[in-house]
RNA sequence: GCGAGAGUGGCGGAACGGUAGACGCAGUCGACUCAAAAUCGACCGACGAAAGUCAUGGGGGUUCGAAUCCCCCCUCUCGCACCA
């Protein structure tokens, strides 16, 4: 590795190691950062927010650099008059902490609080623009308690409800597992076998808001488009139809079954009818048939991971059963149970149309069901050997005959519903959220149990419902469950014996309002309405891509809920959102194979990489996101410690668009630290000036300086407005070039006090826009020049002055033909009839042109002139 | 399979349809130094002695002029995926 510190034999001119905290401090003490509730000065608001971590131990680059963009962000606005709002939390409940407590025999309680103690301070160390004052964290009953009352409300509002559900059930840590822990078949910790298994769960009614979910995000105009279309297809809005088909001998109590369906025109060409495994009239069939009853239990043990659905192949069991069809008299259709139909879509039932829809096709060529074709392509033929699933006109289906296949929807829609059979339908893939989790280490659900009363929710005055600190893990299961007296109450209505629900809330429920809790974080409501009222909706959100679905859609679930419910008067969360990259790094192996961290690695002269100190050649392998498991990571702690804050900053800004994925190289790293030093060179060299008066009279110097400051403001302004921080990097390089070409010029002139005055002016703005991005480099240089002045985290942005912007001259490009074959110089704005006549007469150009006929002269002000020729 | 995004020097990347490669990193040469580091200066797409030619994944098109707009293709990344 470069080595840019330990080679240096004196301390840098610019000491970040004592400044950094004086900074810190002082931007403490002055509360610099510190906001009011419902602020009353007639500022406008901006709320800046970055996901809030989950508080894992030490914080990472990706952290860094999330913290780092909205920092940016939030004095940028700052400086710009806006009241700021930027607040810091922490996710803090969730299963490592229990996991944590198990292995290490103490309580989830323990290990996140010192982690939150140490991230606390690794992000202080950076030097954020937080309020601090409105920090918690959702472990905290202050804010849990408030949650388990919204809860209430939703409960109120109708948007809460209890039914059963399917769920993957690990019978051996005695839990619900998500789909993505079930690995194979089998739970990801303890490698048990999955159950499906139905469970009574609470759930919140985000289907209810389906609808304006999906319409919304049209609205949604500064969020990216892919999140926007991520969210749209996870909503998943089909327009279709629901049909009856009346079974022809009925199966107990059961007389017909009901099908989704988005191609009600291609009932004609139905051969078989499908039901999801865990359909009603399958159990029932199962119920009295072992053949039918082996199937749905193969069926349910194969699960409904991703993975498994993708490998399993069609596969189905003929009930004997048949259906009879709406348009076709006297047809009797077979009832078939198909692995491939799942029950939580629709109405866990199909018709099957072979040819035309790809699945049903490979299931009729498997059992050697009727393919019969219904729709004839516009153009061309049928395929071969697949299903046609594109438009067309109607053939063999009765009345449909000869319609394109929209209207045939309508008219098939139209028919069934006069016939009674069925009707149209829109249908949503999106699922209601079902929210209770097996856990000790969340929020509790504030209900009670009662044989008699029946469920019961807590009244709110006796919230919260706190966690109880005496529990143990030494067995599975849930420890709330066989605690000893935790749950035993009474129960509120009849004050008979009861019991608590033990289930706790997932915890994608604590990251779904707690924007909205900052705004008043002490507040004896949830949330209070004056102050969201003033603060929300968040101006601008910035996280991970990962969060794109669930987070982001719950907090948009809850917003309306808690409008819903009368807390709050907006209807969405976040109306900026930016997702960044991930932070990547070169991953490394050893001679046989082993992972190494970088700091192991050495790169020699030579090229090769060899394992430090010693001979061992190192591969040096891809470039990829930064995992503990491929040791490729780089510590925050350990790079701030070295280059400081406002190096890691400003490398991280620097490096490429913030939306990429960036690439940490410690030689970026160091570059950005020889900079850091640069400036503050230049701030020394210029504060030695001391005071200068401006001068009636300018010089060329101080102008040119002058006008790379201005154009610098504007640059650098535009580019923050955009996000584009790695350009605004590029553009403050340039001003301090600018400044050292400026500190040659005052060399040779030592008494041009216009220059004295430019290189002031310039060093001022450039403390201040570079105060957003190394805020202790900016007060560092601000000292040297007006010790005693204040602080630049409370100065306003500068203004650009226009009239300085304008270059002198302009070099205006000549073309022959579209191709560059010189230039000329002009004062900007000059007239085309001078500007086309020197740029014929340029030697290169009058070459080229001689003898020619000119055809067309274009001139674009300022810019170019182009001469089309003939012959 | 469907959807979205991206392909520009050795690398990260700039570029309202108007001088492609700003700025940074890496590199080369020089100054300073006994020497090194740091710092400062110059150079730094390819071919060519030069004039110039070729260059923004490939091929077409629009235009006086295309990295940028349109069509076709290729590659990569991400997301979704038996959703009826």
């Amino acid at each position: 590795m470069t080595d840019a510190i330990s080679t240096e034999p004196q301390a840098p001119r610019y000491d970040f190691r004592t400044q950094e905290p004086l900074w810190q401090k002082a931007w403490n003490e002055h509360a610099c950062f510190t906001v009011e509730d419902v602020p009353t000065d007639g500022r406008p608001k901006y709320y800046v927010l970055e996901m809030f971590p989950y508080p894992s131990g030490k914080i990472h680059m990706g952290h860094v650099r999330n913290y780092t963009l909205g920092d940016v962000v939030a004095r940028y606005r700052r400086a710009r008059g806006f009241n700021v709002l930027h607040p810091m939390g922490w996710d803090a409940f969730g299963l490592p902490a229990e996991n944590a407590a198990r292995e290490r025999k103490s309580h989830p309680a323990t290990w996140t609080w010192d982690n939150i103690r140490n991230m606390r301070g690794e992000l202080q160390r950076m030097g954020l623009s937080i309020d601090w004052s409105r920090e918690f964290a959702t472990c905290q009953p202050e804010y849990y308690g408030k949650q388990q009352e919204l809860f209430l409300r939703f409960f109120e509002t109708g948007l809460v409800e209890r039914k059963e559900s399917w769920v993957n059930w690990d019978p051996v840590d005695g839990t619900v597992l998500a789909n993505e822990q079930v690995i194979d078949g089998r739970g990801w910790r303890s490698g048990a076998l999955i159950e499906k298994k139905k469970l009574s769960q609470w759930f919140f009614a985000i289907t209810k808001f389906a609808p304006e979910l999906l319409a919304a995000l049209d609205n949604l105009d500064r969020w990216p488009e892919r999140v926007r279309l991520m969210q749209a297809n996870w909503i998943g809005r089909s327009e279709g139809a629901r049909v009856r088909f009346p079974l022809t001998a009925p199966k107990g109590d059961i007389a017909d079954v009901e099908v989704y369906t988005t191609r009600p025109d291609t009932l004609f060409g139905m051969s078989f009818l499908a039901l999801a495994p865990e359909h009603p009239l399958a159990l029932a069939i199962g119920a009295q048939n072992a053949e039918a009853d082996a199937f749905i239990a193969e069926c349910r043990r194969l699960g409904t991971t991703a993975a498994a659905i993708e490998t399993t192949e069609k596969r189905g069991f003929a009930t004997g059963l048949t259906v009879r069809h709406p348009f076709i008299e006297g047809a009797e259709i077979p009832v078939w149970i198909a692995n491939f139909v799942l029950m939580d879509y629709g109405t866990g039932a199909i018709f099957g149309c072979p040819a035309h829809d790809q699945r049903d096709w490979d299931f009729a060529t498997l059992y050697g069901l009727p393919i019969r074709p219904v729709v004839k392509p516009a153009q061309g033929e049928l395929p071969e050997g697949e299903a046609y699933t594109g438009p067309g006109t109607l053939m063999n289906s009765g009345f449909l005959d000869g319609l394109g296949v929209d209207e045939s929807k309508s008219a098939a829609i139209a028919r069934l519903k006069k016939m009674g059979w069925g009707e149209g339908e829109t249908n949503w893939r999106l699922r209601d959220w079902g929210v209770s989790r097996q856990r000790y280490w969340g929020c509790p659900i504030p209900v009670i149990h009662c044989d008699n009363c029946g469920t019961v929710p807590v009244p709110v005055d006796q919230l919260p419902v706190v966690l109880p600190e005496d529990v143990t893990f030494d067995r599975p299961g849930n420890p709330l469950d066989h605690h000893p007296t935790w749950k035993h109450v009474n129960c509120p209505q009849c004050n008979g014996a009861a019991v608590r629900e033990t289930d706790t809330f997932d915890t994608f429920v604590d990251s779904s309002w707690y924007f909205a809790r900052f705004c008043s974080p002490q507040n004896a409501s949830p949330v209070s309405r004056e102050a969201t009222d003033y603060w929300m909706p968040v101006d601008q959100y910035i996280g991970g891509i990962e969060h794109a679905i669930l987070h982001l859609l719950y907090a948009r679930f809850f917003t309306r809920a808690m409008q819903a419910s009368g807390q709050i008067g907006v209807d969405e969360p976040f109306a900026g959102l930016f997702t960044q990259g991930m932070v990547t790094h070169e991953s490394y192996r050893g001679a046989d194979g082993r992972w190494l961290y970088p700091t192991e690695v050495e790169r020699l002269a030579d090229g090769r990489s060899v394992v430090t100190g010693t001979d061992e050649q190192v591969t040096v392998g891809r470039i990829e996101a930064m995992s503990k498991s491929k040791r490729n990571t780089i510590d925050p702690g350990a790079i701030i410690e070295r280059y400081g804050a406002d190096t890691a900053r400003w490398f991280i800004l620097s490096d490429n668009p913030p939306e990429r994925d960036m690439e940490w190289t410690e030689s970026g790293v160091a570059g950005a630290y020889r900079f850091t030093q640069r400036l503050f060179r230049l701030a020394e060299s210029i504060a030695s000036l001391g005071q200068v008066e401006t001068p009636a009279e300018s010089s060329p110097a101080a102008r040119k300086l002058r006008r790379a400051t201005h154009r610098t403001i504007a640059a650098v302004t535009e580019a923050l407005e955009s996000f584009s921080f790695n350009v605004a990097v590029a553009r403050l390089y340039e001003l301090a070039a600018a400044m050292t070409e400026a500190e040659k010029d005052a060399t040779a002139a030592a008494d041009d006090k216009a220059l004295s005055a430019a290189r002031i002016e310039a060093l001022e703005m450039l403390t201040r826009i570079t105060a957003p991005m190394m805020p202790h480099l900016a007060e560092s240089m601000n000292d040297l020049l007006h010790a005693g002045s204040g602080l630049v985290a409370n100065d306003a942005w500068p203004d650009f002055d226009d009239s300085l912007t304008a270059a002198e001259t302009v070099t205006i490009a000549v073309q022959v033909m579209g191709k560059l074959r010189g230039t000329v110089e002009f004062p900007p704005g000059s007239p085309a009839e001078a500007v086309i006549a020197a740029a014929e007469a340029e030697p290169n150009v009058a070459r080229l042109l001689e003898g020619k006929r000119i055809v067309k002269k274009v001139h674009v002000p300022d810019r170019i002139v182009n001469f089309v020729i003939a012959g």
